[in-house]
DNA sequence: GCTAGGCTGGACGAAATGGTCCAATAAGAA
DNA sequence: TTCTTATTGGACCATTTCGTCCAGCCTAGC
């Protein structure tokens, strides 16, 4: 039963999990040329998606394989026909969710050049996780606590994803060192990860209050920190 | 087989769980006066312990009932003789852990009444987390994640043990305030919680990077926000 | 020492959960 | 159209996991 098959445009379903086993042997030769139908990348996309959602407000491991089966309107063979193993969809999910918060944070940072476009950026994720009372914390966040002494694959691919998120930021404040805005002694990278730090804590925190408010007066901290660095500080 | 049953003392294990059910009718009522051994005080903590460990390093959701009994040579039976389940287990365990972390605290911050004192705690905790190549992170933090939004009893318990620690470092910056060291604008209250989201975010970004180093500049920059408050810059 | 009741070993049960299989259907290429 | 292969439904299986039970052993208090 084809169930409403909305075939998603490009999306970041490109991938289609040819990744390499751990220890592998055929890294250089690709896997024969599976051909592929829009309705199963519509398939996989849903149970993607159900998986996202699930595991964010219910953790990674308390989240069953027959719970993302049902809230995707899939079947069993489904699941397994587009991935390997649970570990598998919780790698993919990995890749997912990071690109998706990577494409979103680029969109909000590549062009930040003043610290009140920091205040801007500062505001949308505040504002975001008030509608949750501080609820679900970070897609990331919570990933890397779950799965860090779980599976090394997964928590490399979430540290790197960390590390781009930080270089969005970093490039933004390196843009306001060279305009001059930012003093000479700032380091962009060294602000990046402590704002980062900043923002991770602030959604561990109010995620355990279910307020929003630990979050605020950690990314305050944080920007009054870099603003310390400002070379004409606003008042 | 009553094994090594090593008495010790006063601990943390005064607390037997009549913690009362959720929708209760007895919360006046205490339970019945059960008798208790030290047998059984040992055992409950034997239990609690290895439960301690275990789920530091897996997680609780990927820590089994089995695993527990394994680690603490028990017996089913003795699990669910002094747990009703694996989620009472559980919340004996926030409420174990956050004993532990306050009880430590305490003792590191009670006396805190300089900067120099805010470098010495950062110091210890960046010491301890190094040993493990950044591994782990914070007991109270990983459960919170994984707790928060599966059992709220948990949840507000680990909410209130992190709004104690965060009062025995505004107790300290009150102290210091007070000495004329922190300027009189200085906030205690918004700068402990700045202080605590840095050493959370940097639990987990450590984590997730499997180094110290972003722990460190997380808890640096939060301590250059509060060196920004003091009367005497030291240089 | 005696006894009530805490404490323990470990077999057992039932449900949850991850995973397999195969027959049947849809889709793309020739 | 026809053939190959991707895709799907859903029954089925094995294991894990939580939880129960009970007979018998200790311990505290009298």
């Amino acid at each position: 039963m084809p169930r409403r098959v909305d075939p998603k445009v490009p999306s970041l379903m490109a991938d289609r999990g040819y990744t390499a086993r751990m220890g592998d042997e055929q890294v250089i030769a690709p896997a024969k040329p599976r051909r592929i139908s829009q309705r199963g990348i519509a398939t996989r996309e849903r149970i993607l998606d159900a998986a996202n959602q699930l595991m964010l407000v219910r953790g990674v491991n308390a989240t069953t394989l027959d719970d993302v089966r049902e809230a995707s309107q899939t079947s069993k063979s489904q699941l397994y026909h587009h991935f390997a193993d649970k570990q598998e969809l919780v790698r993919a999910l990995v890749k997912y969710r990071g690109a998706l918060v990577i494409q979103r944070e680029r969109g909000r940072l590549e062009r930040l050049r003043s610290f009140s476009g920091l205040v801007r950026w500062r505001n949308a994720l505040v504002q975001a996780n008030a509608l949750n009372n501080g609820r679900y914390g970070c897609g990331l966040g919570s990933m890397a606590v779950e799965l860090s002494d779980q599976d090394e694959q997964s928590r490399s691919m979430l540290s790197e994803t960390f590390d781009q998120w930080e270089k969005l930021i970093s490039d933004g404040l390196h843009r306001m060192r060279d305009s001059g805005a930012l003093r000479p002694d700032a380091d962009p990278e060294k602000l990046a990860t402590g704002l980062m730090a900043a923002l991770q804590g602030g959604y561990l925190l109010a995620n355990a209050a279910h307020d929003v408010a630990p979050m605020e007066v950690a990314l305050d901290m944080a920007l009054d920190h870099i603003k310390s660095f400002l070379v004409e500080p606003p008042r």
